[in-house]
RNA sequence: GGAGGGGUACUCAAGCGGCCAACGAGGGCAGACUGUAAAUCUGCUGGCUUAUGCCUACGUAGGUUCGAAUCCUACCCCCUCCA
């Protein structure tokens, strides 16, 4: 196992909250392999990168010999996690519930590893608690302090609807702290609260409560606001590699810096020696690069991502078509087809005024010849390729 | 129930009878430059076979006017204060 001082350093690189961070170091002090928990609701099987932050973390445990469990939320999947959500969230059906585990398993062992990764789902302890049970579970918690959580103060202080078993949303995760006596809970910052339930019932259940570990929320492409689908600042980890990569080399120079620290499994003291080479004048395209390679052979593979940031250089440094042009067919009138029409027509354009700003911007490129006639006209019969801006391309043919 | 304030393009936000396809900011796109799809600078950012032209758009439906995002009426929705 590697020496503590630096497991900490490791473990608190990147992290929101350590809470307590003291205890963290307690704990890898006794030199025994921690139980690291780390719940999933089995909801939106759809990651993207910053998802992925936690599981790196998850990760590092597991590198450092400690045994990482994967817990499926499948029963706590019935009541929906109210977590930063200001309405009640529907139910999964248990099909859902099935198929969207099995996608996350197979995503999540891109980075960790299989062998020594334990799944556990809570409905195998939890089908078995009887009602019995699980009053004497809520027996355990006050109205006053579930209203403390955020998210349950605003809606009731606004007047919206809390169902009762919302409620039980955070004591039966909790709850999963104890019948896993996890050493160690990792969550996003939206969890803190029912991180912090775990504490508290593993206390009354007579174990040492758990160290609560959240992991911030990544920046978008666009560096400021949060990477989501609907905002459009993502990268999937099931893009295709050339995306993949060409989404990291659009993030700006600062944030590549964040992305090595949350995203790279590279020891901070190489990312460390790295940056100083930056600062010393290496450029930091070339960082970026190994950032992106990195990261795409790890969704992907090394070949493609080798490939990936080949085509980047060959396509944008040194300004090459791609090989994969697609090819369309198009008919015209009278023999002939406005320029307009035409790359409205392959789709390079939304529209026709578009195409003429385009043209005027010096944006359209034909054969490689940059055009500025807007109002030119092309023959029936011939083939050429066409450009706008820099990464769309099409080869039309007019018939 | 009463009194006010507001609903404008992808988002925020001006405009309050003609100069409004609508200021500005963000976002997006393009060009230049470069060290890269970073940064910076500049431009563009309804549609239409390309027109000093037409069409559609300022919550919805009507109305006044030569002319309305701007004025009037009704309706819908949001917010604030009072009861």
């Amino acid at each position: 196992m590697t020496g503590i001082k630096e497991q900490l350093a490791e473990l608190t690189r990147g992290t929101a909250e350590v809470l307590p961070v003291d205890g963290l170091e307690a704990k890898l002090k006794e030199a025994r392999p921690l139980v690291v928990k780390a719940g999933f609701d089995p909801t939106a099987p759809d990651l993207h990168i910053g998802h992925t932050v936690l599981i790196n973390k998850m990760r590092q445990f597991q590198q450092f010999g400690h045994d990482v469990v994967f817990l499926v939320g499948d029963f706590t999947a019935m009541i929906g996690d109210p977590s930063g959500k200001n309405v009640t969230r529907p139910p999964l059906s248990s099909e859902e519930i099935r198929a969207n585990a099995a996608t996350y398993e197979k995503q999540i062992f891109k980075i960790l590893d299989e062998k020594k990764t334990r799944i556990e789902f809570n409905s195998s302890w939890m089908d078995k608690m009887d009602a019995a049970g699980l009053i004497k579970l809520a027996a355990r918690h006050t109205v006053a302090r579930m209203l403390e959580r955020d998210d349950f103060n605003k809606r009731y202080t606004d007047g919206q609807p809390i169902s009762i078993h919302e409620f039980l949303y955070p004591l039966v995760q909790g709850y999963d702290s104890v019948a896993l006596q996890a050493d160690v809970e990792l969550g996003g910052t939206d969890q803190t609260f029912n991180l912090l339930v775990g504490r508290r019932l593993q206390q009354d259940y007579g174990q040492e409560p758990q160290i609560a570990i959240t992991t911030p929320l990544l920046e978008g492409l666009d560096g400021v606001q949060k990477m989501s689908k609907s905002l459009g600042n993502y990268i999937g980890i099931t893009d295709p590699p050339g995306e993949m990569f060409g989404k990291i080399m659009s993030i700006s120079d600062d944030l590549m810096w964040r992305y090595f620290e949350v995203l790279s499994f590279r020891s901070l003291k190489d990312i460390a020696a790295l940056r100083k080479s930056v600062d010393a004048g290496m450029n930091p395209r070339d960082a970026k690069f190994e950032l992106g390679i990195e990261i795409v052979a790890r969704f992907h593979s090394d070949a493609s991502a080798e490939a990936a940031r080949q085509e980047f250089v060959s396509r944008f440094q040194q300004g090459a078509m791609p090989d994969d042009i697609p090819d369309v067919s198009l008919g015209c009138q009278d023999g002939k087809l406005a320029i307009t029409h035409l790359l409205k027509g392959a789709g390079l354009v939304s529209s026709t005024s578009d195409a003429t700003r385009m043209i005027k911007q010096g944006a359209v490129k034909i054969d490689g010849q940059r055009i500025e006639d807007y109002s030119l006209q092309l023959d029936a019969g011939t083939t050429h390729t066409y450009q706008v801006g820099k990464r769309k391309f099409a080869r039309v043919s007019l018939t």
